[in-house]
RNA sequence: GGAGAGAUGGCCGAGUCGGCUGAAGGCGCUCGCCUGCUAAGCGAGUGUAGGGUGUAAAGCUCUACCGAGGGUUCGAAUCCCUCUCUCUCCGCCA
């Protein structure tokens, strides 16, 4: 959410950052609701003025025993109109907030104009693409081959877009889960934490998943319980309504949590595979900054993500998003994009953001700094680190052998009672 | 699921028959004084949000907030209703 003030006071530039965003949405009724919103408080504030400075006046005419009936009279009326006007005033407010909910945040000085995907910028690339003396599959079929991943009994026990893994597959999911963790939380210095998998719609509003994107998610029905389409709503939202001392700025949270996504809008899109499911694992990490960090964090929290791919020794590039590709409560996003040579093409496994104060105005998201009176908000950030079953296909793409087995990458190799290859499984 | 208790400022904790209580008292914190050092002591200050005024900061001023929402009333932390959360006991359960 941004600062109506803000919004205000530039105009053009807001009215430019939704032109390069590709939206059309029309500021004019956000500032005529901010208008009748400030005058109908001001009216309502004299008037409330005037009741109070006439309640002390009964009460002092009652203790020396004087009659109050007509001040009395007085007031019954005004309170009515009181009572009117405040109504009108939280249609009002209602209305105002619902608009400002929805107005993308602006991107920073640094992101590229442009349209589309088409016009995102590559920043750099790490490694190279691995060279194969025969023709490298996908990973649905290495792991249909292999007997660890069941698309079949996935759709039959559930529905299209979730998969069975067997075995190995899921010994080696488990193991990414627990190496990305250690890498956070032992080398990158990030407090791993273990939230709901659920969320109350306040939670999702505060980090801007809410009110737009009510399609993109799954409702438990006949509660108010959302289920996470990504660990940031719940880890993000720790410290919602909280003012924090500046002395505990920056928080680096990491969390594994599976993430679950109604995938609306994107039928017929990635239908094989486990590239697009409604359920997946995923490491995240988040953090709280000062402002004047939070840049400096975003390129920190970009490279802790990036070392997992480095780590297993996977080729990616780092792709800088353009306005027109960015998300809608994003300051900033860079994309981290694996190579999968079995479809031979880069895939986002990653997707590191700056959103600055968009989520904590939304969440309500303060600290306090030494010698200022005044509150301030946070910066928020986060970035996969990384998608878990994406780094499997990977894994299963990059490493692949003539003979349909996959090496597994040696950091991984502790977590998985040392195996080294992945041979044909008992799937049954 | 059944029975009961509670929710007040950073924390603890008072709020009488509704009226000058944004909220006593204590702790903490900040600044100053005092003191070989520390401890103790003394003095002052110490919530958040929004609006108006101001070029802006400061300041001044108004409004709201005692779990949330609604009601009664000229006036509610205080009375009434609904909801949420916490705690205790019983039952059930991974």
């Amino acid at each position: 959410m941004l600062d109506v003030k803000f919004v205000r006071d530039n105009m053009e530039l807001v009215r430019r950052m939704l032109t390069n965003r590709q939206s059309d949405l029309d500021l004019e009724p956000l500032l005529k609701l901010d208008e009748t919103r400030r005058s109908l408080l001001v009216d309502v504030e004299e008037k409330k003025h005037r009741r109070n400075v006439a309640s002390e006046e009964i009460s002092r005419l009652k203790k020396e025993k004087q009659d109050a009936a007509g001040l009395v009279e007085e007031m019954k009326d005004l309170g009515r109109e009181i009572k009117s006007i405040d109504l009108r005033l939280s249609e009002v407010e209602h209305e105002f907030r619902e608009f400002l909910l929805n107005i993308p945040n602006v991107p920073h000085d640094s992101v590229p104009v442009g349209r589309d995907e088409k016009d995102n910028r590559e920043i750099r690339t790490w490694g190279e693409k691995p060279v194969f003396d025969f023709e490298p599959a996908p990973h649905w079929e290495i792991g249909e081959g292999l007997g660890i991943l069941d698309f079949e009994r996935g759709a039959k026990i559930a529905g299209a877009r979730f998969t069975l893994y067997w075995g190995a597959a899921s010994a080696l999911e488990r193991a990414l889960i627990c190496f990305m963790l250690d890498v956070h939380t032992k080398r990158h210095g990030y407090t791993e934490v273990m939230p709901p998998f659920m969320v109350n719609s306040s939670s999702m509003t505060g980090t801007g998943q809410l009110p737009k994107f009510k399609d993109d998610l799954f409702k438990l029905e006949g509660w108010d319980y959302w289920l996470v389409p990504t660990a940031e709503v719940p880890v993000t939202n720790i410290h919602s309504g909280e003012i924090l001392d500046e002395s505990m700025l920056p928080r680096c949270y990491t969390a594994y949590t599976p993430c679950f996504r109604s995938e609306a809008g994107s039928h017929g899109k990635d239908t094989r595979g486990l590239i697009r499911q409604h359920q997946f694992n995923k490491v995240e990490l988040v953090k709280l900054a000062r402002p004047e960090d939070s840049y400096d964090e975003l390129e920190k929290l970009l490279d802790n993500a990036e070392t997992i791919l480095r780590e297993l020794g996977i080729h990616y590039r780092v792709v800088l998003l353009c306005t027109g590709d960015m998300g809608f409560s994003s300051a900033k996003t860079y994309d981290i994009e694996v190579w999968l040579p079995g479809q031979n093409t880069y895939r986002e496994i990653s997707s590191c953001s700056n959103f600055e104060d968009f989520q904590a105005r939304r969440a309500n998201i303060r600290f306090r700094q030494k010698g200022r009176s005044r509150t301030q908000l946070v910066h928020t950030l986060n970035g996969s680190g990384l998608a878990v079953g994406r780094t499997l296909v990977a894994i299963l793409e990059n490493f692949q052998q003539e003979d349909g087995t996959v090496v597994i990458p040696e950091v991984l190799r502790p977590y998985m009672g040392n195996m080294k290859v992945i041979q044909r499984g008992v799937m049954s």
